[in-house]
DNA sequence: GGATTTGATGTGATCGCTAACATGCGCGCG
DNA sequence: CGCGCGCATGTTAGCGATCACATCAAATCC
């Protein structure tokens, strides 16, 4: 009873509901309906009402691919990364994931191969065939940030975590600030100088790390060690830390990353140097496993989930004011924080 | 020169080319470029070779979206993860990526807000509505599985990690496999029994494992000590560990993951208890980071690029099945394997 | 009170592609 | 020699939304 016609009878959709579904059911035209989820003013609120009571009846939902066609939008933005598996791209990302997420975007990833120019170019043509609105590239490399100035123009494209110094808004932390509170807090401990392990020499992080490592010497007049070439890695911190033990002059290391810092911690470990109390070791990152490293590591705290929200709130505003004709946001810098535990101390006498 | 009329040069292309374009300039239909795009063999040689050589002339790039419209097919596939910030999830999705671009999908990310029902379900939802060809759910709690036995049924879905016994496809590392090599392994040090740190006991994983170490240490007729409860932080590991210290019986500990032996590792060093000498300890995971504790932690390797990629050849042979009304695959099982290193060794001397 | 604005709604074209069917030609076969 | 078949290609109609414009009634103005 109630169902007069089984042509019609809405019990169990064989096919998903459409728009013009819903106006029939409303009695109205499948424009009205397109409206209606639009929230244009032009409706009266007894068709309005009528119209949402058809949709929940018949379980409406808009096809978003249908939307996208008509209007040349997606909703869905592009992210280019080399490897998410290191905890720093994976937090931005992550970061990027829920500020989408806010700003009702969603967000494809795509993965480089290997981090060559070519592979960036890529990648962001995939993400443009695919029909993004705008693409956050996560770089690391100088290379890739080479890349973002060859890349095409038609389509809003924001650096994150380090990127090429013009052209396009770049969104990271202060690099070059959080080296040089690294550095500054060991000097102030009172040690003579600071030794310095690097990231890879193509990371652009890596550098401004180094420079203001240096700069921060040159200003309080210390002398400047070698720094040592690393690769980010808890392996080569490991080796690095092993060649460090030979110096006996050596009282404080400014390591790149905590991996590293890891890695030199077990080296200094197993040579019987003890840390804090022979040498200082400050790290970069702040990864969550460092307050438990042998000894509590201290280190640069980067806030990856602000520098992944705010980029995407960069990309968001870029996309609209292409579209409203106004001016593109720049990028911007996020400060970075000391975080002082157990492996810094002051130095041990020395006469 | 060379150009005719300026209607037609196509010197630079203020809007991208579409088919019907190519297919001018070809001298041949829309429909016929549309073949020569998806392979058709109905294509004479001849005719190929000019629409491609036109489709590199133009620029010519389809447009997916509409493709997408027309086929009812995107390409592209979902992922629902909760923290892609943990190395475990963070790996997974890294190998799902990789794996997705292989078999030329794209891969879309909804992170979750909370664990609770809802939020998957809303997830998949969300997914569903952006038009994602299938859903990869990357479960750790009991609360996400038993989602998906509540989700919609119109769309190819599968489990990775752990999932629900029943229903959908779960690809996953062999839990319980893994806590009996650790187990095992202590026991055939020699040790009278081994202790067990869990995760937190609403995750699925952690519960495999817990009972893999019980089963173990039953048929060993070992005696089986009360496990305590944490929650894969290094912190809890830390604070557990310190508990531990007390009893000084004890002397092997599985933890059940990487993070949590590091706390428990820096509770022993603070309390003066040595590693392995009078402690053995096992983690599990096997972090980048695990060869560097101190000491170099003895733990399971769980190949996390292996499921994530394993996973995503799973669901498109669901999808493909599904479209070839054949049966779709089932889950499987990747095997870990136990990585020695120097957490453990033979119990002290008790008598 | 007739001209003009305003608001609510409908109509038809369009986005760029694929699916299904139509066409026309050459060739083999009985 | 005519029939039919296969191949290369064209034609037309969707896919499910939005957009631009048309329509028509009620409200407003002078």
């Amino acid at each position: 009873m109630g169902v007069e016609d089984d042509e019609k009878a809405p019990s169990r959709p064989r096919r998903p509901a459409i728009m013009s579904d819903v106006g029939r059911l409303a009695g109205v035209s499948h424009q009205t309906v397109s409206r209606v989820i639009n929230g244009s003013r032009h409706v009266s609120p007894a068709t309005r009402e009528r119209v949402m009571a058809a949709m929940t009846e018949l379980g409406y939902r808009p096809n978003s691919i249908a939307r996208a066609l008509a209007t040349g939008r997606t909703r869905t933005l592009g992210v280019v990364s080399f490897d998410t598996t290191l905890y720093g791209p994976a937090s931005t990302l992550f970061g990027i994931e829920r500020a989408a997420h806010e700003a009702g975007y969603f967000i494809m990833v795509a993965s480089l191969k290997a981090l060559d120019r070519a592979s960036v170019v890529q990648a962001i043509e995939r993400l443009r065939v695919q029909g993004v609105d705008g693409i956050l590239v996560i770089v690391s490399e100088e290379e890739s940030a080479e890349a973002l100035l060859h890349a095409p123009l038609d389509i809003p494209l924001v650096a994150v975590e380090s990127g090429p110094d013009r052209g396009i808004p770049v969104v990271a932390v202060d690099q070059a600030e959080g080296a040089t509170l690294a550095t500054r807090h060991l000097l102030d401990l009172g040690h003579q100088t600071v030794h310095h392990i690097t990231g890879p020499l193509s990371s652009i992080e890596s550098q401004l790390r180094a420079s203001g490592w240096r700069a921060t010497l040159e200003a309080a007049g210390a002398p400047r060690p070698e720094p040592l070439i690393g690769d980010w890695s808890a392996r080569t911190g490991y080796h690095l830390g092993r060649r460090l033990t030979r110096d006996r002059s050596l009282t404080a290391v400014f390591v790149a990353n905590d991996q590293m810092a890891l890695g030199l911690l077990r080296a200094m470990h197993e040579a019987g140097r003890r840390i804090p109390e022979e040498i200082s070791v400050v790290g970069f990152d702040d990864i969550p496993e460092s307050p438990y490293f042998t000894p509590p590591l201290t280190t640069v705290r980067q806030d990856f989930g602000e520098v992944g929200s705010r980029s995407l709130r960069v990309l968001v505003r870029t996309i609209e004011s292409v579209q409203a004709g106004e001016r593109p946001p720049t990028g911007s810098l996020v400060p970075p924080e000391l975080v002082v535990r157990a492996s810094t101390a002051v130095p041990p006498e020395s006469d």
